[in-house]
DNA sequence: GTCTTTTTGATAGACCGTCTAACTAAAGAC
DNA sequence: GTCTTTAGTTAGACGGTCTATCAAAAAGAC
């Protein structure tokens, strides 16, 4: 049975609306609040009482233009609203972040992780106890959101990570009752993507593809103005696209698998291969602007196969835009140019010709941040998401 | 600035959700109807009184329930409410569907088309005419859809046909400009799906591909309830997506597209390479059914390059469903295995699992009847009130 | 300093939705 | 004939957005 479509449902719709613009222009005034909605003024001014009155926002002593006619009164988001938690959870180091409803930064903590799955939960939960103390006097939580690099199913069960063994845990459920705030628990790249949405290079942009590397390569798929999931909530697994046949073995038991190139381990196995140990990425890039040809050759490859992967996804979605995160930025700048001539030589024309192609900006708090982001769009959509029926 | 939403928008929803209920319950009751879209039953009796009103709905003589109560009054699409036509514009024929509000399909025409997309569009022009004379007495077309095998942009511009070298011809403003009724037109297997959609086989599946092979090999994805255009309008084109590196030259200017090995002119090129001259697809799979290994070798590469593309859609999109459509469902069932061979080689066991795997039951209609899904779909969502398109 | 102009923001009232609750209608059960 | 049950209608409550109007507050004209 799909959700009841009232006016309780509209008015949530437009609060979300006017929280989002004023998010993004903060000390916005209501005349500029209506004009960036294209809601009426009579409206933006009912939704600005409800979220005055609920606490939400502020007026604040903006800076004043100095302009003919009344002069408007600056809004924002009250800090004092409550706080968001965001992390990532990855089993050498566990990294969170709080920030206000609106997204602003307040406490980073980085603690060491847990190759067990139960564990790591156990000292992600100390960890954001501490992170929530140091963030604030009293301040409600109003989310979590935590991004991990597993398979995740859509009511946020670990369902499997083949490179850590971990696999069927009902993470979000355990997280939600040990912490008492509501728990948005997301694959990392997905968490990213949303990241990349609302806080970083794609804030206009409709279509997107997020890639990302770290221990696997992950892909995010913003489409439509909507993150997507796919059927099961595994959608993206960009890093298990098949870029050489019968190429390397993948812990997932395929063969020739995007990340058994391009992910950081990959890349150093593959450089050690050649008769280069390199200690991490840093260093293979480093050595490539050297001018160490072994090396140059191999991240060639690299983008040569990274360039396939995102030739399938442009052919296949037709993205305005394709954000390269995570690892992929360190090292981006050395491979473009063989991912752009993959790109010529396997996308097609029209679909290439309008791709955008940028590295992100938010480095690595990537995922905590999308954390961030999946907890804010949880607390403001919480009690029916109307957006989705009104998309249609 | 997007678009207002207020009552009348949820009244338009309304409308639509009953409508479909109706579409797809043929003298289903007002009750019925607030059973199956979770209406009021209050709300549902005023949409249907509107629907009524607007001669949109009819009471009929449906068959009555032998219940305790008050009998039920059966409803239904009204026959009379006006056409619907939908059409595959193809360069060597052209095909059209007319069928009532409801989709019942009342005339077929099938006409030659030409090369020249001028012309074709002209042909096209006459052929409704024919088609909407023999359907009717003065009914009015409440809308015209279109599936054309080219890259067709968001606002019905016909941007490239690479294999029939038609391009840049605003098509959409031609025709309705010509035949004085809303047209709506897209890439054809973006219409194919949407059929598939509203009347095959996906009727209740949020997320699937579709897969069809004509001239060339197309893609329709339907992701998230919405079918999914692209950035641009280009996305699922799949045929060009590359399977054999370095392999056989498209007509895109690329080599080793998927279109070059599974279409069906280049399975008969493959054919008569290896000695077997053979008129069609059709005969090709009767050789192979009748045990010519050779014809056998090759439908299975075919069913391989076919699973291998199908693999990047599983990986990336995760979809609960892939439909085979158009000439891919005729020798199906004899590269089958091969495809799924290619399915565990290459998709991620998680996303494989679930998968499944159709063809599609509307055969050489698929497009047409996506004609009239772009139609119905574009009727009933229209900006104005119902109220004032009837009026038109 | 005063008046006019301009813009912001609030508010009343029209209008249009859905939902609750009460009602009427029409059949079978007894 | 009366009761029970289900279908469908309708009045009224309630809550949205939108139009129109008004008060407030500043800059500019004089």
């Amino acid at each position: 049975m799909s959700p009841r479509v009232n006016s309780a449902a509209i008015r949530r719709l437009n609060v979300i609306r006017v929280f989002h613009a004023l998010r993004e222009n903060p000390n916005a005034s209501q005349a500029e609040l209506g004009r960036l909605t294209g809601l009426d003024k009579a409206t933006t001014s009912a939704v600005v009482t409800q979220l005055l009155d609920d606490g939400l926002v502020e007026r604040t002593e903006g800076p004043r233009a100095r302009r003919i006619g009344r002069p408007e009164t600056a809004l924002a988001i009250a800090p004092s609203a409550g706080l968001l938690v965001g992390a990532r959870l990855e089993p050498r180091t566990i990294r969170i972040v709080t920030t206000t409803l609106a997204g602003t930064v307040l406490e980073h903590v980085q603690i060491p992780g847990s190759t067990d799955i139960g564990t790591a939960a156990d000292l992600l939960h100390e960890g954001i106890d501490r992170a929530v103390a140091a963030s604030g006097e009293g301040l409600p939580v109003r989310g979590v959101g935590v991004g991990i690099p597993a398979l995740m199913d859509r009511e946020g069960r670990l369902v499997l990570a083949p490179n850590l063994g971990w696999r069927d845990t009902p993470i979000r459920a355990r997280l939600e009752a040990a912490l008492g705030a509501p728990v948005y628990i997301d694959n990392d790249t997905k968490a990213a993507a949303m990241a990349e949405r609302l806080f970083g290079v794609c804030r206009d942009v409709e279509d997107f593809v997020y890639l990302t590397g770290h221990s696997g390569v992950g892909g995010g798929l913003f489409l439509g103005g909507r993150l997507y999931r796919g059927a099961q909530g595994f959608a993206g697994e960009v890093g298990h696209v098949t870029v050489v046949p019968d190429g390397r073995p993948c812990g997932c038991g395929k063969r020739g698998c995007l990340e058994t190139y391009v992910s950081e381990s990959a890349i150093l196995a593959q450089a050690a291969e050649r008769g280069r140990d390199l200690p991490d990425l840093g260093a293979v890039t480093a050595a490539a602007r050297d001018g160490d040809a072994v090396v140059i050759a191999l991240l060639d490859e690299v983008g040569e196969r990274l360039g396939i992967a995102l030739s399938h996804m442009v052919n296949l979605m037709n993205p305005a835009l394709a954000v390269l995160g995570g690892n992929l930025s360190v090292a981006a700048d050395v491979f473009l140019p063989a991912l752009n001539r993959a790109l010529e030589r396997h996308a097609l024309e029209p679909l290439r010709r309008d791709l955008r192609l940028v590295v992100s900006p938010l480095g690595p708090d990537a995922v905590p941040m999308g954390g961030i982001a999946l907890a804010m769009e949880g607390f403001l959509s919480a009690p029916m998401p109307v957006e989705e029926l009104l998309r249609r």
